[in-house]
DNA sequence: TGTTAGCACTCACTTCTTTGGAGTGCTAAT
DNA sequence: ATTAGCACTCCAAAGAAGTGAGTGCTAACA
């Protein structure tokens, strides 16, 4: 199979930008008067009938115009999408006035993106892949109930309530704390390993036991993978015809909702050790009911290992210019924003 | 006017319950066959036209059947629906492995309540209204900033970093946090005023800048209000066929994802003093967007005075009788699960 | 040899009409 | 007071017909 020459590609750069505005499939006409290269539609009709036998294109139904295949929007993505930098986002503004807690940035987020783009958005807290212990405490919330906090790097907090079956005074409280903190701190969670464990038990002498259940509450809380997802603008979906009737937004909205579809493709996507910015078109998607999608992802990182994803959801025709623009400004701005606390 | 006979009441109720089953309108063979009373059509028909008359039940258009109106459904929940005590739900079994965290807990809760009912749900944190602080701490965790952590009753844990802009050492903090918890301890939200900040600040003599940027940040974090709002089932909305039209769809989940609309449900809904549970058909309800909609809230309660609301929203013929009865299991058992801690 | 004009053909969409059926209201008989 | 019967209404589904965008192919042209 020969591949593309320079006109081939031209038309199909044509049809595909055509196609992304309009999102009705496009006839041979229209790109003849589309394209720079003065050709009739004759012309152009052969071409197509090329690009369709090599798959770039295909026909919805017989005598309909073309629309772009999923191979020929990778061959966009891929090859026709030249990176102009973009200006600085609107995203600026509002990185000014952070809010507080991360959980709200977050949300905040995927708003604005949404809202932005048009499209279904998605992101998710950062991973701790790596994230270190920066300090522990555990404090006597009543006589039975001892609340462990434990804060990561990046200020990350977490918080564990452990009941308790046997008293426990200040003092060893205090002993606790100390050897807690001296142990852990700067720990990453794949460091801390069984080997640790029973070397603290040990330490702790005749309060072993109590440090054994606060030990596995204290570690099973770090490692309490959180992997929050947050979606947003769902309803975007409605504006593209061709995701809108009923069984396709159905689905689409509960693979949304129901976030933990989502998970496989963020793990994926954060495996993935490149540029940062992932393209799946169609059945390239880990999410069987967003086969007539386009999911964008992005990573970001915030310098600590910390690592997460934002993503965006959107119909096959989606500006993909436009969409990568704002990831990428977006991603590096996050990092900013978590870098420094308030 | 004059009022509803027996003969009338039965006939009303035999069409709402046809209705609800089927979604579509329903006519006087149909009806003359569902009853016990054995009368014919005809006779239906001119019962039928003195219910229209009366306002309980309308024809979407000329020959059509009768559909009930707002006021039918409103009678129907109101006189016909015997509360007949329910069997326990399999929510019970839910309730033995109970999740940890409040959020997990009520992700959970709205999840099932959605899969249960077949209705979109909404579900949200209790309201501390009146909640009181059980235990405050504050820790350095680094020179530069300092954990503050509270928790309240039922075991509401909050926290936030506060950045220091001076030197802290350890006496001075433990002196802070003995203050702080001996002072705040057993306060709710609006105890805590001016007179207690100012006295506070007294006490705390040569380090009151200090604890007053404490103090503000404490009150800050603790009167946050977060008033988290969780839905989940957003897309069962699809199943009525009433409900799926695209724009009212797409409406309708936009206002579930964005909870903010939902709040001034719930406010609504927790000043609402009685029996807790609400019904909303139509037009009754405060959100705009849900006039052809039912929603259906309940208040449950967690003895300390903090009160959250679960919601059900589903078409105007929902099945009140179900709904109601799990929304009556779950809020009792709600309470039992945040009652006794893990 | 590449390009183009012309033509017959296909097929989705829209609009209009037809038809069937469910349902009503009214009237006259029981 | 109840019911059978009938004429009438109107939606919804099913055809029927016209429209137009688009294609493939062939033959002519530079």
């Amino acid at each position: 199979m020969e591949e593309l020459d320079d006109r081939k590609i031209k038309i199909l750069d044509a049809i595909i930008r055509t196609y992304l505005e309009t999102g009705e499939p496009v006839g041979s006409r229209t790109i003849s008067k589309y394209t720079d290269l003065n050709l009739s539609s004759a012309t152009i009709r052969n071409e197509m009938s090329d690009l369709e036998e090599l798959g770039y294109i295909v026909q919805p139904h017989t005598s309909a115009g073309r629309i772009p295949s999923d191979k020929g929007y990778r061959f966009y993505v891929d090859h026709l999408l030249l990176n102009k930098e973009k200006e600085i986002s609107d995203m600026k503004e509002f990185v000014i006035e952070h809010t507080e807690r991360m959980e709200q940035v977050l949300k905040q987020v995927a708003k604005m993106l949404a809202q932005t783009t048009n499209y279904a958005t998605m992101i998710t807290t950062p991973k701790s892949t790596g994230g270190k212990v920066k300090f522990v405490q555990l404090s006597l919330v009543d006589e039975a109930q001892l609340l462990a906090v434990i804060v990561m790097d990046g200020n990350l907090v977490k918080n564990k309530i452990i009941p308790l079956n046997q008293e426990l005074d200040n003092e060893t409280l205090l002993k606790l704390n100390i050897l807690l903190n001296s142990t852990l701190n700067g720990l990453s969670i794949p460091e801390i390993n069984l080997g640790t464990i029973s070397r603290l038990k040990e330490q702790a002498g005749e309060y072993s036991d109590i440090v054994g259940i606060v030990l596995d509450g204290v570690a099973e809380t770090i490692s309490r993978e959180e992997l929050e997802i947050y979606t947003s603008g769902a309803t975007n979906i409605f504006k593209y015809p061709e995701l809108s009737d009923t069984q396709k937004a159905s689905e689409l909205i509960y693979a949304l909702e129901e976030k933990q579809q989502l998970a496989s493709l963020v793990t994926e996507s954060l495996q993935n050790e490149n540029t940062g910015i992932q393209v799946y078109i169609g059945d390239e998607s880990p999410i069987q009911t967003m086969k007539d999608c386009s999911v964008v992802t992005a990573t970001y990182e915030l310098g600590d290992g910390m690592k997460g994803s934002v993503g965006i959801i959107g119909p096959k025709r989606m500006d993909y210019e436009k969409v990568m623009g704002h990831l990428k400004d977006l991603t590096s701005q996050l990092d900013s924003i978590f870098k420094k606390p308030t």
